[in-house]
DNA sequence: AGATCACGCTAGCTATAGCAAGCATTTCGC
DNA sequence: GCGAAATGCTTGCTATAGCTAGCGTGATCT
């Protein structure tokens, strides 16, 4: 493994991430480890970037922070942006939805995209 | 980390997927391992069941592969059915969201399928 | 036949993920 | 004010991920 890499930065980005959620979600360091199953002196070193977790473990502490698991993947560097399908056709596969729903997420989806490309444009407009 | 999980279990299921993946692509362990940038004795061992790769490796094998990382993911147990090729991780993936549109949007679908999973449970009680 | 190459593997090693034991400090309840 | 509880962290440890060096075997080349 390429010690070029510097997994320690990553490993900041994705502790701050972890240490955010938690701090939103109003729990302590202890009361989290013990909802993810690991130890509150690892979770501690996971938060302030001094070790590298494992995905099981980013799995583990995404489901006691009810954070989707690929959203901590991709913030961890674990997904790439180009992994998986469209959102759209996703979301019009989904058995678990209702129309209604798959209409509602759309629509938010899309203007979610419309949001970000507009600020794009303008700003590029500026430039 | 529980001795009783029995990982290896997993790990000969992951192993067997690459390897079939490997052969059906027509190339030999060395080639696989030189395009993947991990070590042809390690991944006769992974191959094997004998080593447990991280999501990092998992990803390299998947790139070489031509396979989707998720996917890999999935087989791995790194990745729910839930939220493996389906919705969450199409969000995940998505590289026109901001980190906190994604939170929103995963929030929103998940909502969605509890409510759809309250509905399901109160019609089993009618019944 | 002998040399070389490609293959998949074994053996032994280092770095680190993740833990238990215990510490210092702060907060809480009496 | 005092003792208990809660918090976040340090230290030292074990297990294993991933590597390098080298092996035995079969295929290929001269």
């Amino acid at each position: 493994m390429s010690t070029s890499d510097k997994p320690r930065e990553i490993g900041k980005d994705i502790g701050y991430f972890i240490r955010d959620l938690r701090r939103n979600a109003g729990v302590s360091l202890r009361q989290l480890a013990e909802k993810a199953g690991v130890s509150n002196p690892y979770l501690s070193q996971v938060e302030r970037g001094l070790r590298k977790p494992s995905a099981e473990v980013l799995q583990q502490i995404a489901s006691a922070l009810r954070v989707s698991t690929p959203v901590m993947y991709l913030r961890a560097g674990l997904l790439d942006d180009r992994d998986g399908p469209g959102v759209l056709a996703a979301i019009a596969a989904d058995p678990d939805l209702t129309v209604a729903q798959k209409q509602t997420l759309s629509q938010i989806y899309e203007t979610f995209r419309r949001e970000i490309t507009r600020d794009t444009d303008t700003i590029e407009e500026e430039t």
